[in-house]
DNA sequence: GATGAATGAGTATTCATTCAT
DNA sequence: TATGAATGAATACTCATTCAT
């Protein structure tokens, strides 16, 4: 018997492979965007044949919706954690915590979160792409009940789609993705939007 | 009697014709995406044929870049429009009534100014689509400067950013954009950002 | 009653029209080959529509056809002629007559020439494209035999194809086409194999 | 135990698949012109899809061209083979030894000759169907000079164009070209052009 | 399992022909 | 009758997907 150099070799190499397909995918996609996007070129960059792409993904649509499900799950764990040690904190606050962990989050990989923010068709198979934004909307409608605000929903709609929009937008340049101005003007735009009671 | 209803009958066919064409586009961009727009259902949306299209317009890309043209045309009127009367007035009371305008133009059309937003690939024949964006940033990088500011261009590509961003994905949204919670988050944003000398 | 400057004006108009179309056919064809004659093309180098080209010519192969059909016309009239006064002499000095008549006219509009030689594609409709050379083969053949040639068939055959094909050949460079040294040898090539008793 | 029937299986594929459209192509040619050769009727005739045309030729031009290739290379290895024993000869004698070569490489498949002699449409990509006539020439015009022909260049042209012609018209009748008074009289044309002193 | 050659439905575009004005 | 806009079948080519090796 041998000293298990992997847990299972099998499972190893499939790991491995669609790894390398994912990685491939969310290269292409950041490179020539989803309308240049073909499963013989993410084959060809991931290293493998069509064919095994196949074998791991049932579409072309799967594997783009495999990439955007493991951003939608980060952004979501993000969320999960930020608001983790949060429960006594300001809807504000809260809101500042997230919009700066998922700024963090977009500045690792600024032309894939732009791409999969906005160059991705409206199919079903996309689906999860607005979820982190809706959690976030019914977290912040939430407390800005709680915090007594009449208009929760609204705004709690209105600051998510506008955070959402300015950092995907801003993500399709490096360089103003990563500036500290664009953080100061989303967080002083949350300041604005959430710290006042309404008027 | 009437009067002349039709100036020129066939430049007034021609021209139906090219506006059901527009249309159509536009139409078949808001329900399906660019992805999905193909010139044979353009011309059935249009109830014309394939070969009228292409009489009026070379290629599907040109058909696609004349709805973008006018649409940046409409912005960039809307632009001067605006500035035209607001020579003397500071860079956040023009960049607000910009905006509302802005704002007011995309809630015409939400699908489709969120289409031509940010549903477009990369084409050559698409650059029009930052042209709005880009000379609203060099105008409002002008008035910061001439206002003392040292970080205007900065702050200028900011702003642009966050407001276009903000109103593209509002747009996906129809509700969301005609929402007036949207409109004062956005200019209160514009103040937060603009309003102040830097800090 | 006027003095009718013209027989029938419809007639003439008609037929003036008729001439338009055939001469833009034969320009057209001459400038860019038959690959690249469309009707619209024909109709805007005639100065009509297309509609009127459609009123004369049934098809873009009968357009063709018809100035195919005067051309073989004239070669087959430029035959008849040229043997009416020559019943008396021999296969090669008719043969020498003829060639250097068929040369003439093909040196007039060599593109022509050439291109209803060898550049039409093999359709029914222009099935007269060979019909001069079959009438001067078996012209040839007749004379042959009657001159005690056994292989008269076989030599006329040859001699008309060879003929025929170096002339079409030579048509395509006007310079060619117009030389002397082309005409010598051509005549010589004749009296090679018609001059002589069969060896 | 064989040997070694195919060396490589994925090549002896390729391979056969390249030369199954390349068949197609020139049969579809012989048969049906140019004008009426497309990609699918040539996949269809190879027994192939057309996805596997365009896996191996880039364009319908391409897999034409190729087959033009292949006739030109022929013909040009066989004007080489010809003229390699015959340094010592007169043109007279080379261009006889030539023009046998060619007219029994003509007489293998009339109907390809024919048509890649006359068929094609000036394009760009079919530039090498002059490239034997060119090369037989200049060959032959400097032949003539070194034999003291002051009309060197003048005869060679017109003998190239001549017999060029001939072939090519005469492939269109697999009997003409196969006959042997077409051999001789096309040798005996040679003779009169070349053999003599200028007169 | 992996491979990549093969498939063929789908898309943009052209052009002969028709027909409303 | 003349016009030329409109039609749509046909063609070159692509790419997601399959399957024999």
């Amino acid at each position: 018997m041998q000293l298990s150099p992997r847990k299972h070799p099998k499972q190893a190499r499939s790991q491995a492979l669609v790894e390398a397909l994912l990685e491939a995918t969310a290269r292409v996609l950041e490179t020539r965007g989803y309308e240049s996007l073909t499963t013989n070129r993410v084959a060809d960059v991931a290293g493998v044949s069509v064919g095994s792409l196949y074998r791991y993904f049932p579409s072309k649509e799967a594997l783009v919706a495999t990439v955007l499900d493991r951003y939608v799950d980060r952004a979501s764990c993000l969320l999960d954690a930020t608001l983790a040690g949060m429960e006594q904190q300001s809807a504000l606050d809260v809101t500042i915590a997230v919009t700066r962990g998922l700024l963090e989050l977009k500045r690792e990989r600024p032309g894939l979160a732009y791409q999969l923010g906005v160059g991705l068709p409206d199919l079903h198979e996309f689906q999860r792409k607005g979820e982190v934004a809706q959690r976030a909307r019914s977290l912040l409608a939430d407390r800005l009940e709680q915090e007594g605000r009449s208009d929760a929903a609204e705004t709690a709609a209105t600051a998510v789609l506008m955070l959402e929009g300015a950092m995907a937008n801003a993500a399709s340049d490096p360089r103003a993705i990563a500036s500290a101005a664009l953080e100061r003007a989303l967080l002083s735009s949350c300041q604005e939007l959430l710290a006042s009671p309404e008027r």
